[in-house]
DNA sequence: TGAATGCTTCGACTAAGGTCGAACCATGAA
DNA sequence: TTCATGGTTCGACCTTAGTCGAAGCATTCA
C-alpha cells in the first residue's frame, strides 16, 4: 500500500510548535543545552527534555554530554537542508507567521544556516566562487577545483584536514529567502569561521543574524567580487 | 523569539499518517481524485476530504475540478523536493517502516519522483548528462548547454515550448535511495514522457515503480552512457 | 558529606484533532 | 424530474500527545 520510508513520523516530529522552535534555534549551528532550548521554545524544562529525546530518537539531533550539561545540535547537513526546504514552502505559501520587522531585513542580508553563511551575502559568495571557477560541478556533486583549493589556502583555511573528515567538503544549500543556492559543507563552515576570526562579522547570540562590520563588508566584496563589480580591474 | 517562516504548520500537515500517504501517492506525479486518495490513505471519503482541504490551504496541493470529480496534484517541484528530503531523513535514521520486499528493489532501480525519473537509472542519466557537458552549472543553477539542447531536440523534446513555460527547465533533486542527484524540472519530466512514448518504459498504475523493457534498458544505456561504459568509442 | 545545579522520569490533567455516521449539496445521466 | 455518483459539511466520539508539578538521579563544587 505504501512505499518508501516513513515520512509521517519524521514530519510529525518537526510538526510540533515547540520542537519546531528548537530546531529553528539549532539552525544557528550552535550546540544548545536543554534549558536553553526550553527557553527558546517557551516550555518548561521537563517538556523540553521529553521533546528532545523524541527528536534524538528520530535521528534529527546529535546529543553530547559535557559535565552536567547536555548539548544538542542538528544531526547533520541533511536535516538542516530539509528544514530550509520547509521554510521555503512556508514562506512560499504566503503564510509568514512573522510580520516583517526590523530584524527581518538583517536576516535576509546575512544569517547563519546551520553552520554556514546564508542570505544575500551567502548567495553572492556562492555566485562569485562559481563564476571564477573556484568550485564547480564534477560528475554528481560540487567540488573544490585546484585553483579553489589554492584560493582557500591563501585565506588560511586548512583544506587538507577538512578533506580527511568524513563530512562533505562542498554542498549546495537552497536559500529560503533568496531562493538560490549558497555554499554549505565543511568548506562553507570554514569560511564563516574565518570571517569571525578576522572580525569581519560576528553572530548575534540570540538570533541567526550575522552582522558584518563596515570593513568586513568591504573585505568580503574584495574577496568575492560579483559580476556587477569590477573583477580584476 | 522566533524568526523565519512557520515550519511547524507545514510539517504538521505532512506529519499525519493519512496525509503523508496521500502525499506519497501524489509523488507518482499523477493527479488523483478524492476517492482514490482516500483509498490510498486507508480512510473514509469524508476524512480524506477534510485532509485534502487542509493540505490545499497549506499550499501543498493544486486542486482542479473536472466534471463532478476533483483532482489533486502536488503544488510544485518544491513540495516534491521537500518530500524526497524527508524520505531521505526517514531512510537515513534507520527506521524504514517497510521491510524490504520484492517491490523495494524495483523502487530503487527506477521510480517516478513527482514527474521525473528517480532511482538508480535516474542518477545514471544525470551523471551521464553532466559528464558529457549536456547540462552544467552556470552561476547559481543547473542549465542546459547548447549541445545539450541539440541533444534533447534530437530526442524530439520540444525545448522551446518548455522554455516558454514558467517552470524551471533543469533542477537537481536529491534521491533518497541513491543519495545522489538526479534531473528534475520540466526537462526531467519531458525525458520520462519520451521514454513512455517510445515504450522504453511504463509506469505501474498503483505504485511509483517504472518498469523498463529489455529493449528500453539497452536504448537507455546507449543514450546515457556512464563512465564505466565506452563513450564514443 | 552535603548542597546546588542540570536533567530525566512519573503521573495526572487537558486540549487538539483525527475519525466516521448521517445529512446535505452539486453535477451528470436517464 | 428523478436517480445515481462524487464530494462537502456537521456533530459527536475518542484516542493521542503536549503540558507541567513533584520526585528522583547524576554531576559538580564546597
Amino acid at each position: 500500500m505504501k512505499e518508501g520510508p516513513d515520512i509521517a513520523h519524521i514530519a510529525a516530529l518537526i510538526g510540533d510548535p515547540a520542537r519546531a522552535n528548537m530546531l529553528t534555534a539549532l539552525m544557528s549551528g550552535k550546540a544548545l543545552t536543554v534549558s536553553e532550548l526550553a527557553e527558546e521554545a517557551g516550555v518548561t524544562i521537563q517538556t523540553a527534555s521529553s521533546h528532545l529525546s523524541k527528536l534524538d530518537a528520530g535521528g534529527l539531533l546529535r546529543p553530547r554530554k559535557q559535565g552536567r550539561h547536555k548539548y544538542f545540535s542538528l544531526a547533520g547537513d541533511e536535516v538542516a537542508h530539509v528544514l530550509e526546504g520547509l521554510m521555503g514552502l512556508a514562506a512560499g505559501s504566503g503564510q509568514l507567521r512573522r510580520r516583517t520587522g526590523p530584524k527581518d531585513a538583517e536576516l535576509r542580508q546575512a544569517r547563519v544556516c546551520y553552520n554556514h553563511l546564508a542570505g544575500d551575502m551567502g548567495t553572492q559568495m556562492f555566485d562569485s566562487l562559481i563564476a571564477r571557477g573556484l568550485v564547480g560541478l564534477d560528475g554528481e556533486r560540487l567540488v573544490l577545483t585546484d585553483t579553489g583549493a589554492a584560493f582557500a589556502a591563501d585565506f588560511e583555511i586548512d583544506i587538507e584536514s577538512l578533506r580527511k573528515a568524513r563530512a562533505p567538503l562542498c554542498r549546495e544549500c537552497l536559500d529560503w529567502s533568496e531562493r538560490r543556492s549558497h555554499l554549505a559543507g565543511s568548506l562553507g563552515r570554514a569560511f564563516l569561521t574565518r570571517f569571525e576570526e578576522l572580525s569581519w562579522a560576528k553572530r548575534d547570540q540570540k538570533t541567526r543574524v550575522v552582522s558584518f562590520s563596515r570593513d568586513g563588508i568591504r573585505a568580503f566584496h574584495d574577496l568575492f567580487p560579483t559580476g556587477s563589480l569590477p573583477v580584476g580591474g
